[in-house]
DNA sequence: GGTGTTTTTTAGATGAATCTAAATTTTTTA
DNA sequence: TAAAAAATTTAGATTCATCTAAAAAACACC
């Protein structure tokens, strides 16, 4: 299905899906995530018009069709498993995963996709608890309150870091937030977002930035 | 050190290493290997002479350079360290490893090299008995005597399979010929070169394409 | 050793993905 | 609401790997 997509187009199709979470992308704010210029998109978007993979209206933002959705959710789920699988089965550190898993998301055949699938027993979630798209292309359920948004005193557990920021992942690992670790939010700042929460016997101060990409659930 | 070349030029240091084994490589040679045409091999071997990876002078055939030795050797190593893992650790048949591998040898990292490598213990040949590159660079050593050249009544032991045609290893399999099984030779037709081995209480025919390809010891 | 065949190279074109600069449309704001 | 700013698109150029057709060199053979 994605077979007869270049790379290029691959990568737009998945950049386009992770903007319209929540409306149409912008030339722009795909060309930021891709590092090309918003000339290079607009001749882009124009070829993956053509091939209905996107909607499009002039000067208006850019959509995925049903095509080009299925098409980013067997790019996503080849990402994400690749994730799991450099971590589970080569120890992989969850900061490493992602820029290892970009580069060979694309070149992996459907067998390879299914045995890694098998050997880690059909999974769910990577390591940064992002679902995994089924193959069918339905997407398991995700938590979605952010840490940003808990309330002080609140208990949770981390549930989803959906960063790939290799540096904020180690920051997170070096205070021992990991997956499942559970927590209290201290006291929040009201200037700058920032909270400080409770792990065990630590304080850790972290800013907005970082709770924005903290999922959670709340006990 | 291979990071800076496109994957079109590691694909023709690899072929070209692959044709040099005795004697420099002809322009057609590496055209047919490559499925394109002549001047595209002419323009890019302009390139790699350029780079310093191949010496060449007009009209006459092509050699790598030391420097393009080692790229090729470092691109080998990643193809049969992933064709030994695919086998290994994801349950791939020695007749499947090759085309994924293919794929993959130009997208993964040395961590990934240096993890996969780890996992399967330092190996020294892949599924097919051909010799892994160290990362320094050197070749282990590899049975050079054909089975087309044995002697008959001669006992030998398979060694090395140096083809990646999927059909005739699959064909090898169905006769139970893999590598480390024991045969004698039983006949060789005089005008064919075909000849017919016994494996246990089984003969078999075999013919000179295939017995060039197979890799014996003498027992 | 000349002549024809094969191989290799050169010349020039194409398609994909990109770029910059300029033109156009939309949005913001005074 | 008109002018300025920002975003988007168009136009045209560039780089890479490829192609075909034609020219040039090497080889083969009688």
């Amino acid at each position: 299905m994605t077979r007869t997509l270049t790379q290029s187009m691959q990568d737009y199709v998945k950049v386009i899906y992770g903007l319209t979470r929540s409306g149409p992308a912008s030339t722009n704010d795909i060309a930021r995530k891709l590092s090309v210029s918003a000339a290079s998109v607009t001749s882009m978007i124009k070829k993956l018009h053509e091939l209905k993979l996107v909607r499009h209206t002039s000067y208006r933002g850019v959509a995925l069709s049903h095509a080009g959705t299925m098409v980013a959710l067997e790019i996503l789920r080849h990402h994400r498993l690749l994730e799991l699988y450099l971590n589970e089965a080569l120890g992989y550190a969850w900061d490493e995963v992602h820029a290892e898993a970009e580069k060979l998301e694309h070149h992996i055949s459907e067998e390879f996709e299914d045995r890694i699938a098998k050997v880690l027993g059909d999974p769910s979630y990577d390591p940064h608890g992002d679902p995994i798209p089924t193959k069918d292309g339905r997407m398991p359920p995700t938590v979605s309150e952010r840490l940003a948004d808990a309330n002080i005193n609140e208990s949770v557990v981390i549930r989803r870091v959906s960063s790939h920021d290799a540096s904020m992942l180690r920051m997170l690992t070096s205070h021992g937030l990991l997956l499942n670790t559970t927590l209290r939010v201290a006291l929040r700042d009201a200037d700058s977002g920032a909270l400080v929460v409770q792990h065990g016997k630590r304080r850790i101060t972290l800013d907005r930035e970082i709770t924005e990409n903290i999922f959670i659930e709340r006990l």
